[in-house]
DNA sequence: TGTACATCAGTGAACGCGCGTTCACTGATGTAC
DNA sequence: TGTACATCAGTGAACGCGCGTTCACTGATGTAC
């Protein structure tokens, strides 16, 4: 029952993809080889014709994530020239909505998975500097642009941005089904101020309390 | 062999602070009832005697590991009297050392326990509801003292606050062991541009680059 | 206050189960001649 | 181009292991009288 090389690619590549899929679901740990294989089309046991160990495969699963969300993103900030809306703010509308909190298996995979890989081999740790360097790279490109700040600085405004999307999202997921409204509520908030490019915030009126 | 009811109930306790510093540090599956009391000092049949399943562990574990931070936090922010130094710069300065980074089994449990709470039972995201609206709170609280902001927007800027400084630690935790130096950057970049209450931040200059 | 007994937090062995991994086997593909 | 054989991606059963949970048992504590 051996299979051309093209199809054997192909299967191994859809291994990986639904890796990546329940991997953000169920993080690293929560997903079994055997389920996995069988959500992949596959009975479990030819799991290591195509992969060392389940720790192989959740590097390539979470390169494979990293790498689309990096591409995702950055059509995303270039299409305002078609769109003519801030690629920025349509970045924010879509990270923090309700559908993506809801959504792991197919949204982010650094806020689906960055706990997890704190706990995991450096290997794994590599490959998430691999795609997060990569978005703030996107991100610092982007804001350097049209505007005259060093790079230096977009660079750390973009670091900024990411915590923040990341930290936003994170908070909202962990309390999605245990105080929906304040889930709602952090998205909102994220939503509405990180929009606004903090140069553009208006300074606030320093009428200072006295003391006592 | 039993005990005084207040030695169970120590013992009870000592459990759950066990818990909470193993499930921060490997995460909520990462950790086997048998390790867990093993590591309280006791044999792991017992563990019945005093929760229901593993989950009632991992919901006390929570809410004790997020009562002691928000604690800590309002003790922080409050000392500066004493010190005479900003509590919020003091808070930032030590969430996002990386110390902090290194230490998640002592550390914050949210940053820690985030990701996991996300894919865990309603019970449980309801104890990161009420750590997360506590830490809100205080920080809502501080932010709102001393200026003029209205409770509103010193609410929205808690949210914020934590959202960055929770999603800066993850990120930091995440490539720390596969990207040192850029672990090291998120924390610093952060620590620095944190610190700066938004409305302090100097207006950029608006010298426009011409188009071409 | 003293005695008899129920309570219950411990111990340690056992339960079934699912895990990651290994293995013998299959049979179409790809290769050597 | 045709034949003989090595390759290898599949299958499905099995491996040892650790998991959460259960259980019979222990014996000092706490209680009833």
């Amino acid at each position: 029952m051996k299979l051309t090389r093209e199809q054997a690619a192909d299967n191994r590549q859809r291994i990986i993809e639904t890796a990546s899929r329940l991997f953000r679901k169920h993080g690293f740990g929560g997903v079994g080889l055997a389920d996995l294989m069988k959500a992949a089309g596959f009975t479990h046991g030819g799991f290591y014709n195509h992969f060392p160990s389940k720790e192989a495969l959740a590097a390539e699963a979470a390169s494979l994530g990293l790498n689309y969300s990096s591409s995702k993103l950055s059509h995303t900030l270039m299409d305002e020239r078609k769109t003519g809306r801030s690629g920025l703010a349509t970045f924010i509308e879509r990270y923090l909505s309700s559908e993506h909190r809801d959504g792991r298996e197919t949204g982010c995979t650094i806020s689906a998975l960055a706990c997890d890989a704190a706990r995991e081999s450096g290997e794994i740790q590599q490959r998430f500097a691999q795609g997060i360097e990569e978005e703030l790279m996107i991100f610092a490109s982007y804001l350097a642009k049209g505007s005259d700040a060093s790079p230096l600085s977009a660079r750390a405004r973009a670091i900024r941005l990411l915590a923040e999307s990341v930290g936003a999202i994170i908070l909202a997921r962990a309390v999605a089904r245990g105080n929906p409204s304040l889930s709602e509520e952090i998205l909102q908030t994220s939503r509405r101020d990180l929009a606004k490019k903090p140069t553009i915030e208006p300074p606030r009126l320093r009428k200072k309390r006295g003391p006592k």
